[in-house]
DNA sequence: ACCCAGGCATTGG
DNA sequence: CCAATGCATGGG
């Protein structure tokens, strides 16, 4: 039992809430109180203790990945001052205290995931996902690592077909897969640039690309305009007559953070609940 | 049997 | 620039 120290406060179950919202993630897997996730064919099993996590295995291949995949980077104290000064997230930042956004550490799987999600409910995506994972991953202890890129390099788009995918995401991943895009340079770029680059990819969006840069980079100022989810959200906290797009800039520079609050909001403390 | 769901590419104005 | 269309599955 090793502590991963973390900003308090800190609240592990809501944090992680996503990953139960809408079935089971077998590659970041609730289970027994604790998050599992394969590292390195590795599991390491997450969970809550005082003053921030138990990490087991706690080593220098681990930290990092669980690091990535807590949210460490988000800087709340500095979004907390700011919500202050906004009349909804003044009383929603409070209502979730300890809530840190959980980020997708690798970023093939990112984008898998996201194109996974494109258009279907999230129910299906989960369903279908589970499906790739328990197909192309690796088991280890109770969770999947996640398929790898060269791995889906190598499946032929009947294969995924076979899972549930459409034709088309089927040829998306697999063309992803075997593209020459440095998915880790990505990191060192601008959010334009890597928007740039995303969208450049047949399958990656607007959409896909903002939440690249949300949920696997933390840029700050990533605002998934186009997200149904985060649209409904807005609509809940700002008046069905607010406009998703333009109203980011009221969130400068912390529209990542703000993104995960209304959605999560949405959830566990919708308005007037 | 419908209809919608955390999009995207394609086609056609 | 904008509108219409097909896509595969899960849940209501």
């Amino acid at each position: 039992m090793a502590l991963l120290r973390i900003p308090q406060p800190y609240d592990f179950a809501l944090s992680t809430e996503r990953y139960r919202a809408f079935g089971p993630d077998l590659a970041n897997l609730w289970h027994d109180g604790g998050l599992h996730r394969v590292v390195d064919g590795r599991e390491v099993r997450i969970t809550a203790a005082d003053g921030g996590v138990d990490v087991e295995p706690l080593d220098p291949q681990t930290e990092p990945v669980v690091r990535k995949l807590l949210g460490l980077e988000f800087d709340l104290d500095s979004f907390a001052a700011f919500a202050a000064t906004e009349p909804v997230l003044a009383r929603l930042v409070p209502a979730l205290a300890g809530f840190r956004p959980p980020l997708a550490p690798d970023p093939f799987e990112s984008l898998v995931t996201s194109i996974s999600a494109q258009q279907v409910s999230l129910f299906a995506a989960f369903a279908i996902r589970n499906r790739l994972i328990t197909s192309f991953g690796k088991r280890a202890g109770d969770a999947y690592s996640f398929p790898t890129r060269e791995r889906l390099a190598l499946v032929k788009e009947q294969e995924l077909v076979g899972l549930g995918f459409s034709g088309r995401k089927a040829e998306y991943i697999v063309a992803l897969a075997r593209s020459e895009l440095d998915l880790g340079s990505l990191a060192l770029l601008p959010d334009d640039d890597v928007k740039a680059e995303l969208v450049a990819q047949r399958g990656i969006g607007e959409w896909t690309a903002e939440w690249f840069l949300a949920r696997h980079l933390a840029r700050p100022q990533a605002w998934p305009w186009g997200d149904l989810g985060l649209r409904k959200a807005v609509a809940a906290f700002y008046g069905a007559d607010a406009d998703v797009r333009t109203i980011g800039a009221r969130f400068a520079p912390f529209q990542n953070l703000t993104a995960h609050y209304l959605v999560t909001g949405l959830r566990v403390h919708p308005p007037g609940d």
